[in-house]
DNA sequence: GGATGTGAAGTAGTTCACAGCC
DNA sequence: GGCTGTGAACTACTTCACATCC
């Protein structure tokens, strides 16, 4: 089952943010049916280089057949063991206010490798509803055992619930709060700010290399590369 | 006003993505009634190193005194005015599922630089309701003139939706939709993908270098720095 | 022929180390 | 003394170019 030209060598941080990518684009083309992929078709979808696929690829074995191009299932396979989709991950989520329940309900986040085992808010309206398949318990309640929380609680609260996590031995924090997150060593916390997303696309339109057209697609486009595919662009500055 | 040191050179990417990060914790040591911060103060709170916030903080201009570090005041000038904060951008939100209105309604995403001038959903319920201020608009109505656009629609609706947008002269997407958009040349996409965040943790969780304690935060934290700060770690790999 | 996989080169970003100034 | 600002060194990532294999 585990393909023999697997291998298992550490993987840069700009790869792994990409093999998730890689693998919804894969599992959209096994879905309409397609068998194979190459480098380039699969650079122009998540918008970087063809160079750039192959040696992301290339870290997690030889996966490719010279000339042909890859087997969409082959790489749904590997990709998914890199990223630890045999296993599954405990994950509570604590906040269930708009972000939340997005994070909760979307058909991505909480799908592969992960296993939601807990809901937490401080709401009383909210708290015994069921969301996404599960009841709400009160933020006070004993935090179940997990391996992951997620945060999307208001920003000051979120130090308090960072705390609680910590308490129960929970040394994952994906913070989705505004807030600068106090922890002890041995703990980490990765911080999403989705208002940096913004805030950086502004930026581009205010201080961009010409007034919108062409000089912003190259600010924001892959850097650089030459206007090889005529009618589209797939932008991913990251 | 405008501070006579300031200097307009082209900022590296990764530079652009902490000026948000440093504004938000140079506001929150404003609101504390803190007047100055030194870079390793600013760099604890913000997950990277004293010298790293020099040098991105010296690519605006000579904000800070040597000896005494930066007024807050200052940096939350000469910050603001990099991102484009003293003009304003239009922004029309399309897709008022609970994604949508989390961005509408939260305290940092449309505060600063943007001005929301359009709402829009699909949802009969939700057309004609009030959220975040102003009455949303059925998806098919023509687009109020805006800059930027940001999509928080399903995936299968996304494509749709993003066709409209170049129409009527949005240039700009902000795209949450797990989906790959087809747009055309002079046209930027940025894609938001919130799962990929958890992705990559999970990929740490089971690969990281250790059993989830300090190897776990070797791999998450500020690349291989020395564990000075007693207590806290904060760790924003990206 | 055609596309992969990879050494080599190039580019971008970070960290070191210290001169300069308060 | 302390902390900024920055050349220089270093590290990481990407891109080029091509040998390799189907």
């Amino acid at each position: 089952m585990t393909s023999s030209r697997l291998r298992r060598r550490k993987l840069s941080e700009p790869t792994i943010a990409r093999l998730p990518v890689y693998e919804r684009i894969v599992e959209e083309w096994i879905g309409l049916g397609r068998a194979r992929i190459d480098s380039g078709q699969l650079g122009e979808l998540a918008g970087v280089t063809a160079t750039t696929v192959r040696r992301d690829l290339a870290g997690l074995g030889t996966l490719g057949t010279r000339g042909a191009g890859y087997d969409v299932a082959v790489l749904q396979t590997c990709i998914g063991e890199a990223l630890g989709h045999d296993q599954h991950c405990d994950v509570v989520v604590i906040g269930l206010g708009n972000l939340g329940r997005a994070l909760v309900n979307s058909s991505s986040f909480l799908t592969r490798g992960a296993r939601l085992v807990g809901l937490y808010d401080a709401d009383p309206e909210v708290v015994g509803t069921e969301v996404a398949g599960l009841v709400v318990r009160r933020i006070d309640e004993p935090l179940v055992a997990a391996s992951v929380a997620v945060i999307c609680v208001p920003a000051a609260a979120a130090q308090a619930v960072a705390d609680r996590c910590v308490e129960v031995g929970i040394h994952a924090l994906l913070n989705f709060a505004p807030q600068v997150l106090t922890v002890p060593l041995g703990t980490a916390v990765h911080d999403v700010d989705l208002s940096i997303e913004l805030q950086v696309l502004l930026y581009h339109l205010h201080n961009g290399t010409g007034p919108l057209g062409g000089g912003l697609l190259h600010a924001l486009a892959r850097n650089g590369a030459p206007p090889t595919l005529p009618p589209m662009v797939e932008g991913s500055w990251h």
